[in-house]
DNA sequence: TTGCACAAAATTGTACACAATCCTGCGTCC
DNA sequence: GGACGCAGGATTGTGTACAATTTTGTGCAA
């Protein structure tokens, strides 16, 4: 758990594309805003070409557009995104909850427990985003001990997908994903219980699904001109 | 099925990650080998930087693996990533095939039943490479008309991966993927049988995984001094 | 006042130059 | 004779300058 004595390296687009991605995550970055290459340069204190491949590095997960000689943008997923996104977590999660069911050690549960409690905790604090982005990461962990490492990275990037979803098309206020939810899956997993983890993780996901309504993006905005013009 | 009239912008990096990317699927790179930059952008005729982006977009999707302070290289996936791999494969294609069988036009099949067709020429011209890449691309096309995006963009990196695979661990020698899989399975598809789509599919990719030998890499090679230093 | 045309500014795309790191070869020491 | 250590060369990482493109702002005409 102790990291590498000497701090060896943190190659820097790689801290830059993830504190990026977790800015998203934790919606601090609306759909649709710009990320100017100078401004974030800027900001990090490097040059430009850092921040780009950065750039292209979220770009590829889907998390911002790049559109030629026009820069890049904090990605709007259309209804039809939406949907896909949901349909692959569908997809490849449920499997994913089986397997984690199957192999968990102890160390795994006590993990996703903590998780959870991060996740209580934070939604009491009132850090909606921050309880976003844990309760995101819950399903990330539980792809992980499954220990199939490629499915696990699709996921990652559905899940990054998923926060632009909600972003955009969440109703609800503030009921997050239902904790409920997440305790008992938790249980299930525990309790090396594959079927059952498996049929609560579809169930899960088909409430949030469901939960969305992909007619009324919440907020299309990102510039004032957008804002005002599509209202 | 025309170009653009005015053949508006080809990004050079995407023509190249592109081109190095068919390479690999055409087993023109073999795994290991190094791909220099300098080397690179004096084929391509264009600069570093323009390469450095495109083996970053390679990188992202497993193609190649970049070692930090060393370069580029086609990537040698491990025993275990060949697994997971067709795993992950076998979790995902199934149910595209199911959804191509619902959806596919007559256009959609006429397209399949195409690149079977240069499949097979490419296979009597003796070109192995060429006949491998096309029958990877038959797999992203029913994945295409299945009409979803993301699940798609899935597949076509497994696929691309799944060419390393067969470089590395394949043992047959001339029997490739089986025709007869091909073509029944479009056949299903054509006929409007998800069912059976579906399971056709499904026992293909098994025939497929079950033909790896996951212990024997058959070439472990890259540089010359790797093929020489451990025979 | 509204619309178009053109010029200026800002931003991204590419190339190049320098810095940092790693690999190779050679020499010395044990 | 073998192993360690230290230059020299080569390759990648990063910053910066210039080119290309888009956007914005201004002026003129209808």
């Amino acid at each position: 758990m102790t990291k590498a004595v000497a701090a060896p390296l943190a190659p820097p687009d790689q801290a830059i594309s993830h504190s990026l991605s977790r800015a998203i995550h934790e919606q601090k970055l609306s759909p649709g805003i710009k990320l100017g290459e100078d401004e974030l340069a800027e900001i990090y204190g490097v040059s430009r070409t850092v921040v780009r491949t950065a750039l292209r590095t979220l770009a590829h997960d889907r998390l911002v557009e790049i559109k030629r000689n026009r820069g890049a943008f904090v990605a709007q997923p259309s209804p039809r995104d939406a949907q896909e996104v949901f349909e692959a977590r569908e997809l490849l999660e449920p499997r994913t909850a089986q397997e984690a069911a199957r192999h968990a050690t102890a160390a795994d549960v006590a993990r996703l427990r903590r998780h959870i409690a991060l996740e209580n905790e934070a939604s009491l604090e009132g850090d909606q985003g921050r309880a976003l982005y844990l309760s995101g990461q819950l399903h990330v962990e539980i792809a992980r001990i499954a220990g199939q490492e490629t499915i696990t990275g699709f996921i990652e990037t559905l899940i990054a997908r998923s926060s632009l979803v909600v972003a955009l098309y969440w109703q609800r206020e503030s009921a997050l994903c239902g904790h409920h939810d997440h305790d008992s899956l938790v249980r299930a997993i525990e309790g090396h219980r594959p079927e059952e983890a498996e049929a609560l993780m579809r169930s899960h996901l088909v409430d949030l699904h469901s939960a969305l309504d992909l007619n009324q993006p919440r907020a299309r905005s990102g510039s004032l001109k957008d804002m005002l013009t599509k209202p």
